[in-house]
DNA sequence: TTGTCTGCAAAACATTTGCATACTG
DNA sequence: CAGTATGCAAATGTTTTGCAGACAA
């Protein structure tokens, strides 16, 4: 499993260094789209001399290369994704979740909708959907309590 | 014009201070989807006792009550749009402009499209989609220097 | 006059940078 | 050995907060 993600770093053109390969790692078997906060709390006690410093060059170098996406739904810090397939993101402004909105023929659709509406010349490179609202959990919590 | 900005400030059950029928006839008037610095460069010489607290304020006033967005397309910085009509974005990511993609009708149907993705019980208030590339202008230019 | 709004100064965070040390091929 | 990666400490830049004075109903 690790052994995979070693590969796939690799295929990248980044050197697998344990450092990059443990974000990766927790990217991929968390999938709650974590803040760099997030990973360094989780991987922090693991290896304790882990920087934040790395986590953030090591996200960057992902996000530049591709390798992982960068997630703008919070006002004050970005999330982190490491699943790159066609997929939108919907957040919960009670408990704060972040939800995958996964139908990849749909999305792909959608996709192509968005981007054929961009004036004649321009080029797309990436493209980012983002839901706010109340998720089933929460509204039924609402619902019980009025 | 102006008289116009502060009834619909008024009728949104916001106090039109002049500081604050200042920021949204600036946000009308350049729909550059500006950032706080910007709109508090732009007024700071017409109002110079004018303070960037009263911008955040403000906007952060404004975004609540629905009378302006929040646009998430920087790594690091807000932006604010005073046009809440169904548009993406897009911004490039060589002159940094952001545009404003517009197509009222087929915008309504793909973000009827994208929530009718969301499981069972979810409830959507928000939607944003930002795409990211190059602008027709920085397309040309790319051209004629190779 | 009473509550709201403004704006200064300071604080709080997220993120970046400079640089010395530690790896790794 | 040479080049890259790591991580500490300090800096940067945006946004928030506390609070006192100004303003408006």
């Amino acid at each position: 499993m690790s052994d995979n993600y070693f590969s796939k770093i690799a295929e990248t053109g980044i050197r697998p260094s344990v450092q990059r390969v443990a974000v990766y790692t927790y990217l991929r078997e968390h999938p709650v789209h974590p803040t760099v906060d997030m990973v360094y709390s989780a991987l922090s006690p693991v290896y304790p001399t882990l920087s934040r410093t790395t986590i953030y060059n090591t996200l960057k170098l992902f996000a530049d290369s591709g390798l992982v996406q960068v997630i703008r739904i919070e006002d004050d810090r970005l999330r982190y994704d490491a699943d790159t397939s066609p997929h939108l993101h919907f957040k919960c402004r009670k408990c704060g979740n972040v939800f995958d909105i996964t139908d990849e023929e749909t999305l792909r659709k959608i996709n192509a909708d968005c981007i054929a509406l961009l004036p004649a010349g321009f080029s797309a490179e990436r493209i980012q959907t983002n839901i706010w609202g109340l998720c089933s959990t929460c509204v039924q919590k609402q619902k019980s309590a009025s």
